[in-house]
RNA sequence: GGUGAGGUGGCAGAACGGUUAUGCGUGGGCCUGCAAAGCCUAUACAAGAGGGUUCGACUCCCUUCCUCACCUCCA
């Protein structure tokens, strides 16, 4: 029951993490642009897995990187005139202000690669000494040649991959598939190193602060799918070639979001960004949306699938709010079926149907009147415990003295056929988002998460 | 072209060698002072096509068609 099996794109099974202790390396974000969904999925798919582990026992050392300098964050910086690490920095502050009102719990620690230069030349020196680096005028290139597991993870060889690239004029390195380390250049921003002034390439950085943070070989590397190639390719061949250590246990990665069933891109317009669909439905339904389908797959971005996840989570603030008020003891409680979809290669479809199943299950005892606070009291605990891995968050009210005031008054008008006055009392709880289920033997209140432009559907 | 994933009922989308997935939608009903919410019930040739293995296949094997992703910007 507390061992998890996890897919691993490396061997195409599905491994068994046990350890007491799992160090996660999840690839984040280039900071020049706002996120959008699709980084929000796999954030979310590893913030919930990261409960999961801890919720099971195990301590997690998440640790998420910030690619805070590249081409693309230069080319933004000189378009809008800002200096490009101001303009990066700005973006990680935007990146924690979404993050955070999604409730995604703050990784363990967020290695920029601007702040590990001194790590990413060593690792560079390294692999220049060992034969896998070799230097030419433009800067530090990977002989991919040297490595000979070259193409494992993404099941490509290198003469294929010879025959599709295109060419690149200024390049000096000496085969075409090579990639870069250190880009030699006089123009800032730029750092210092052995082969002169530059940046570092996009791959080594992944490499040098996982190192780091996390040792030569970890139990979990993470990202979408897009970064098994190349990024997690050229991260293995470099690490690797180092530590001569596999790099992580399990490759894990998490599908794609689409729009029509396409990627979303920039030129096809069609990005959704985190914030914007933040603003229109609030953070449990946009959870519950990255959630509800398998990992693995794709989702398809649509507004019927949002407004499904929004009813979701309308029912779960109900179930929640009604076990809340007729249990006695508010403990979390394990359900095991629950446990085992999660377990059984993260299967958040699963474990959401069953939750679902869950929530029915108190609707029904709710109507029949066969709700005590015996099996309020499981329910509560198996519920609370589900909300809380999945990361929801129930909104609570004010002042719930004030609501059961309001409702003992509404009572006393319905008792004796003031139907009107009743209605005004139910009336102005509903403006405060409070909504009253009216059973045989009582009311209960539910206070539902007001939506940034409150709309219910 | 190469590699990988997949093609399931009106739509979305799982598990599983033999038993109702589930959700949404749609029809009817129950509860209620009325609502709301919830519940009950009904509804779907279900498996891209063609072969094969098997007592039995959506599930395994082969063939074929189609979709998507990746092939140095990508979560």
């Amino acid at each position: 029951m507390s061992t998890i099996r996890i897919h691993d794109t490396m061997s195409g099974r599905d491994i068994r993490l046990d350890h007491d202790k799992i160090g996660i390396y999840l690839c984040g974000v280039t900071t020049y642009d706002d996120t959008h969904i699709g980084h929000a999925r796999t954030i979310i798919v590893f913030d919930v897995l990261r409960r999961y582990l801890e919720e099971m026992g195990r301590q997690v050392n998440l640790v998420q990187n910030f690619t805070d300098i590249d081409d693309k964050i230069i080319q933004r910086a000189d378009a809008e005139g800002r200096d490009a690490l101001e303009l990066s920095h700005s973006y990680i502050e935007r990146y924690h202000q979404d993050f955070d009102r999604l409730n995604v719990k703050r990784a363990t620690s967020y290695p920029q690669a601007t702040t590990h230069m001194q790590e990413i030349i060593d690792i560079i020196s390294e692999l220049v000494k060992s034969g896998h680096a070799y230097v030419v005028d433009s800067g530090v290139y990977y002989s991919v040649e040297s490595f000979y597991e070259y193409g494992a993870l993404s099941k490509k060889n290198i003469r294929e991959l010879r025959s599709g690239i295109r060419i690149d004029p200024e390049q000096d390195k000496h085969d075409k598939v090579d990639f870069a380390l250190w880009k030699r250049t006089d123009t800032k921003p730029n750092w210092d190193s052995p082969w002169g002034s530059g940046r570092p390439g996009w791959h080594i950085e992944c490499s040098a602060m996982s190192l780091k943070h996390l040792g030569r070989t970890f139990d979990i590397h993470g990202g979408g799918r897009d970064l098994i190639f190349p990024h997690h390719e050229n991260e293995i061949a470099q690490s690797r070639a180092c530590t001569g250590l596999p790099l992580a246990r399990v490759w894990m990665h998490v599908g794609m979001v689409t729009i029509s069933g396409q990627k979303m891109s920039k030129s096809l317009g069609n990005i959704k960004t985190t914030r914007s669909i933040l603003d229109r439905w609030g953070p449990n339904a946009l959870r519950l949306f990255c959630l509800s389908g398998h990992y693995q797959k794709p989702i398809d971005y649509t507004q019927e699938l949002l407004v499904e996840s929004l009813d979701l989570w309308r029912r779960l603030e109900s179930c929640h709010y009604i076990l809340e008020q007729m249990a006695d003891t508010h403990d979390t409680i394990v359900h095991d079926e629950f446990d085992a979809a999660l377990s059984s290669n993260f299967n958040t479809h699963e474990a959401i149907k069953i939750m679902g199943d869950t929530v029915r299950e108190v609707g029904e005892m709710a109507s029949a009147g066969s709700l005590y606070t015996d099996n309020a009291n499981i329910l509560y605990g198996r519920i609370a415990r589900m909300i809380s891995i999945f990361g929801l968050h129930i909104s609570r009210p004010e002042n719930t003295e004030q609501i059961q005031h309001d409702i003992a008054q509404r009572e006393k008008y319905r008792r004796s056929g003031k139907y009107k006055q009743a209605d005004i009392i139910r009336e102005r709880l509903h403006a405060k988002n409070i909504e009253l289920l009216d059973y045989k033997d009582g009311t209960v209140w539910v206070y539902h998460e007001i939506m940034p432009h409150n709309i219910r559907h």
